[in-house]
DNA sequence: CCGTATCCCCGCTGATACTG
DNA sequence: CAGTATCAGCGGGGATACGG
């Protein structure tokens, strides 16, 4: 009977896998959002539009969330009626990289004949 | 009165946010058992044991679904009691690649002070 | 146009008990 | 050891109506 492995050599910190931004992504919509903002800058109904079938409360607070965690930035314009427009931080950009190599990641994936 | 940009130039294909392996990663624990799994294969208690709060059922549920998009093996040994290593196939090991990029992102927004 | 406030549902998750 | 079966709860998200 082998013993159980309590941890193994290089024991990764709980953190990690717990309190990044792979919770924000894990919510529903998130990554979504971070994906259509793109590098274009996006206005709040333009964004409802691309993600078809976002209710606006939950893009509302995605993107609240999203300026917090220092993803997005919100430009508000003192038009009439109001224009805002969302776009992507430096590290915002960062993310979305690494969200297209998910992407990829998932058409490899698909390729070799797994259903996701 | 800006007119509503129906989208961009160039836009990203739906499939790619909604139907990629960041679905995945959005269920509760699927991350952190890519995470735990890392280059070491891993039995079925010791990630129970690694992944704690973890319930088995949920622990199997996910176990099983990896198995299925290509992403972790399982190898039974005929013993008694049995015993099951799990381990990342290559593109298993190419996500936590990525999942690794997440984190460090996950640091240096919370290094700008932000509260992820 | 850009949100916020309220209500409500149902699907995911945890707890528990059981099996090969 | 490595799971499966069943049930119950709660909270995330949708629908709707309203406000600046």
């Amino acid at each position: 009977m082998v013993p159980l492995r309590k941890n193994r050599a290089e024991p990764p910190p709980r953190e990690c896998a717990l309190s990044n931004c792979i919770n924000f992504l894990s919510k529903t919509w998130a990554a979504s959002v971070v994906w259509y903002l793109g590098e274009t800058p996006r206005r709040f109904n333009e964004l409802k539009y691309d993600l078809e079938g976002i209710s606006a409360k939950m893009l509302a607070v995605r993107l609240k969330e999203l300026q917090e965690a220092g993803i997005v930035l919100r430009h508000e314009r003192p038009t009439s009626p109001p224009t805002v427009e969302y776009e992507l931080t430096a590290l915002g950009c960062e993310l979305l990289l690494t969200l297209r190599q998910f992407v990829n990641i998932g058409h490899k994936l698909k390729a070799e004949g797994h259903a996701l």
